[in-house]
DNA sequence: GGAAAAAATTGAACCAATTCTAAAATTGAG
DNA sequence: CTCAATTTTAGAATTGGTTCAATTTTTTCC
């Protein structure tokens, strides 16, 4: 069951993924053109399709493989949060938001959202949801973490509070990937002057 | 120059807005084919791609009437406020939601968010942009008028805070019309768990 | 080792958005 | 009323994602 055969689809499973990373980097989403995946990855074009639905769910599989390692990345964070609860905030949504441009281009960031949007049932579409839903787990963890540490007030509602801050840090998000001119450090200093009203509130 | 040709124009304008907000709802905006909305619009292909750069603006076009629409029923509220902060929040975001799928399906807004991130310099994608900070400026401004009226604390950021509180709806909202089966209800009573933890740190 | 079954690959065909072209119709100015 | 400018029209051509029937490769089983 898992000899030659597997090996192969392992193979072009990366090849595919490979041909297209660079491809869409290169010439953006809508500039690469399947044929040009297909004969850079060295299979045809209705192989792509044996492995993937759609051209969105191969720019998917990039996307979640650096969402996974972001989401790794920050459970250092929670499991040792700064001793301060603005801090602690800035740190893990500052390693979203650093690693957020590694493999992605802004353009990717635009279509995959774009896509993740406009067909939620779709393999990706539900991949990218379970996406946000873990990135909102990690955020209730560290309010429940720095809960349970005592720096924030235990009567607050972490799972709201939870999804309160990543919405938000979700759409400046968003917005930041569609403006090509703005830059990180903006984005990181808007979000925590926003979030500063909710550290003012929840705060021992 | 305002003669018959202008309001030729103005009528070959409404038809294809009809013919297209008929058959998106009917058909969905992926069914919905350009040939069929010219035919039911009666003009030809070519005309419509004269009128809007793509079909994604033809969609842009219904969503802004619908956005501006609530964009005006919004201004009562603000100018009247309920005496009571979370109230006040919920009346003017129920005002949004309630309003929303009045003209447009879920099927609807999903595409135009889509297009809207997808090309967001597309003429509807930047109409897109600004409606939304219309939209937060509505909330904005209600917060300052609570603040004038002495219900809400005036060293509140006012501004980081209608941010926020936009963000989080519109996020939610997004959630909200990615499934089919999500409530209005539900979608309200969720954002107003989230805004109580903001109304107990910024009431008076 | 070889035949039959199962799975995967291929590239040509299909479809809908968009563009393009040449002809026809409409308008406003003089 | 006539003419030049602008707009509309029909439809053909283009483009790129997606599908599909035929073929090839791999596996299974004897």
């Amino acid at each position: 069951m898992s000899g030659l055969r597997a090996r192969q689809k392992a193979d072009r499973h990366r090849r595919i993924i490979e041909a297209a990373a660079a491809l869409f980097r290169d010439a953006g989403y809508e500039g690469a053109k399947i044929e040009t995946i297909a004969a850079q990855a060295e299979v045809s074009v209705g192989t792509i399709y044996n492995y993937y639905q759609n051209k969105g769910d191969i720019l998917g599989a990039i996307v979640s493989m650096e969402v996974n390692e972001v989401l790794i990345a920050g459970q250092d964070v929670v499991a040792n949060p700064p001793a301060n609860v603005g801090d602690a905030l800035d740190t893990l949504l500052g390693i979203y938001i650093e690693h957020s441009l590694h493999y992605l281009s802004k353009e990717m960031w635009r279509q995959a959202m774009a896509i993740s949007t406009q067909l939620p049932d779709s393999p990706f579409g539900q991949a990218y949801t379970a996406l946000d839903r873990a990135l909102t787990e990690q955020i209730r963890a560290l309010i429940a973490r720095l809960q349970a540490l005592g720096l924030v007030r235990c009567d607050i509602d972490w799972q709201a509070l939870g999804e309160l801050v990543f919405n938000n840090m979700n759409m400046m998000f968003i917005e930041f990937v569609k403006r090509d001119e703005a830059r990180i450090a903006e984005l990181r200093a808007a979000i925590r002057r926003q979030n500063r009203i909710l550290v003012a509130a929840i705060a021992v």
